[in-house]
DNA sequence: TCAAAATACTTGTCTTGACAAATATCTTCC
DNA sequence: GGAAGATATTTGTCAAGACAAGTATTTTGA
């Protein structure tokens, strides 16, 4: 994921709040992986990186949970880290079934550039929200949450 | 995409609103895609249907301003949908670089239980927030967009 | 007129997301 | 102790999103 595509409206009537949290959601990701690209990174790459350098070691399990995909997503994303040389994996000492996560020296090494994107790309995003209107947006999002609940 | 996974907070502090808004854009599009699994379709799919439905006929054109994706991503929804054999391809009457898509009868049919179950999902998903609210959120987004803006 | 630029679509490649199924290793509890 | 079930990870498969590059056709403009 990089560049996005122009979307100039069409049948432009009103945009339901469904497809414009869509697109809000979309236009963030693929902007903030442009941005990384300069570091060869992706956002969720990025993640992986930032969680397992403040955490020094993370299992794949505590990854799923922290970045909203599943298990089998994580292992591919580690897979790719791998290959580029920025974490390793190894056996866990006391559960052989798991497997522990954590940076090399040039995967350390670019962590600052990463949260310096990560940072900047917050700013960005947020600035002009007063923190009233970011936690209003908070608990509108949450409720909506609440209200996807289990498929029908 | 399908069922969604668990994904319960493991390094519980506070969750970004960026990753917030992307959790619950998640969680409608695997529910909703999930609904769709009834009648044998993902929610872009669906969205073609529905748009080729109202408009009669369309260009990849067109639906790429439609569909949050661009025109590579139509091609291989339609492609999809040509398979099961919901739509057609003709080639446009004055313009031979374009082509209309359109529903087939098979495809006309399915539309009444699409729109059933969008609407469905619309209601349950924004149930309990007022239109105040639905504004509210609405502008929140818009100025979210805005600072998106092309990358650095 | 007719070559160059623009436009509409398609195809190729990589990354991600979701789910199912397979493998390896614990844990339980008879 | 050892089978049955639970858990951690991986692998396979399909749909999608983004971008680049290719093809066909139309439009521009020298």
């Amino acid at each position: 994921m990089r560049r996005l595509a122009e979307a100039p409206e069409f049948g432009a009537e009103e945009e339901g709040l469904g497809r414009l949290l869509l697109r809000v959601v979309r236009e963030m990701r693929t902007r903030f992986d442009r941005d990384l690209e300069r570091v060869g990174l992706t956002a969720q790459q990025a993640e992986i990186l930032f969680r397992c350098s403040r955490a020094g070691e993370l299992t794949p399990k505590q990854l799923t949970s922290l970045l909203i995909t599943d298990n089998a997503g994580v292992t591919r994303l580690v897979d790719r880290l791998e290959r580029k040389g920025l974490v390793t994996r190894r056996a866990s000492a006391n559960d052989r079934r798991s497997v522990t996560v954590r940076l090399t020296r040039s995967g350390t090494a670019l962590v600052p550039r990463v949260a310096r994107l990560a940072h900047a790309q917050k700013r960005r995003l947020f600035s002009g929200l007063s923190a009233a209107e970011q936690e209003q947006m908070r608990s509108l999002l949450h409720r909506i949450l609440d209200n996807v609940g289990p498929a029908a």
